[in-house]
DNA sequence: TAATTAAGTTTATAATATAAACCAAATTAT
DNA sequence: ATAATTTGGTTTATATTATAAACTTAATTA
C-alpha cells in the first residue's frame, strides 16, 4: 500500500484543528482559536508554540485596547506542511 | 467550525495503517501487515493488541505448518469506527 | 483597595508510542 | 546430536507527547 509518513507535528487533534482554522481564515486570534477548539488556554498555548516553532504559523502579539491580544497566522511552509499531510493520509483512507 | 472529536484510537499512524489494510483486505497475516508497515514486530503486536481489545479487530492465532500465524480480521465495529474516523477527519481537512 | 476577569505561559502529570529485551519452537549448520 | 540461527511473536522499559493544573500580569469591576 506504501503509507506514506504522517507529520507528527500535524497528526494532532488539537494541532490539526489550529492548521485548519487558519487555512480557512489566514489569521485568528488566540482567544477565537481557543473558542473554536474548545480547547483549554494551556493547552493551546503549547501547541501553537509548537506549530510555530516549526514555522507553519506565525504568532504576532498585539494588543486590541489595552488588553493582550495573540494573532496567529499560517505560513507558506505550513500550507504546505497541511497539503502534504492531507495527501499523506490519503494513503490510509481509501477515499478519493 | 464544529470540529468532530478523532477517536484516539484510529487516530494513531500505525493503527491506521493496520485498520487501512484490513479494511482492502478482510483479513491478512501478522507478517503481513508488519512488512507492509514497516513497523517493528513489538510495537505492531502492541497496536494489534489495543486494536482487538477494543473490538475493531479479531485476532485468530493459527498454524502456518508448524509455525505459529496470526492472522488479524476486521470487525463491523471496526469498520463503523473507521468510517466515523473518516468522516470526522473530514472536519479538519477541508476536502470534498 | 480588594476581588474578579482576561489573556496567556509554565510546569507537572498522565497517556501514548516505540524499541529493546526477551521467549519458545522450528530450522539449519557443525 | 547439539549448537547456532531464524521465525513469529510478547512483555517491559523508556522516550515522547498531550493535557490540565497552577501560576503570572495587567485590567476591570465591586
Amino acid at each position: 500500500m506504501n503509507f506514506k509518513p504522517l507529520d507528527p507535528l500535524l497528526h494532532s487533534e488539537l494541532r490539526l484543528a489550529v492548521m485548519s482554522l487558519l487555512i480557512a481564515s489566514e489569521e485568528a486570534e488566540f482567544s477565537y482559536i481557543k473558542e473554536q477548539t474548545g480547547a483549554t488556554a494551556g493547552n493551546l498555548s503549547v501547541q501553537i508554540d509548537k506549530l510555530s516553532t516549526a514555522g507553519y504559523i506565525q504568532v504576532e502579539k498585539t494588543f486590541k485596547g489595552k488588553k493582550p491580544c495573540t494573532i496567529c497566522r499560517i505560513t507558506a511552509d505550513g500550507h504546505t506542511a497541511f497539503e502534504n499531510y492531507v495527501k499523506a493520509l490519503r494513503t490510509y483512507l481509501r477515499v478519493k
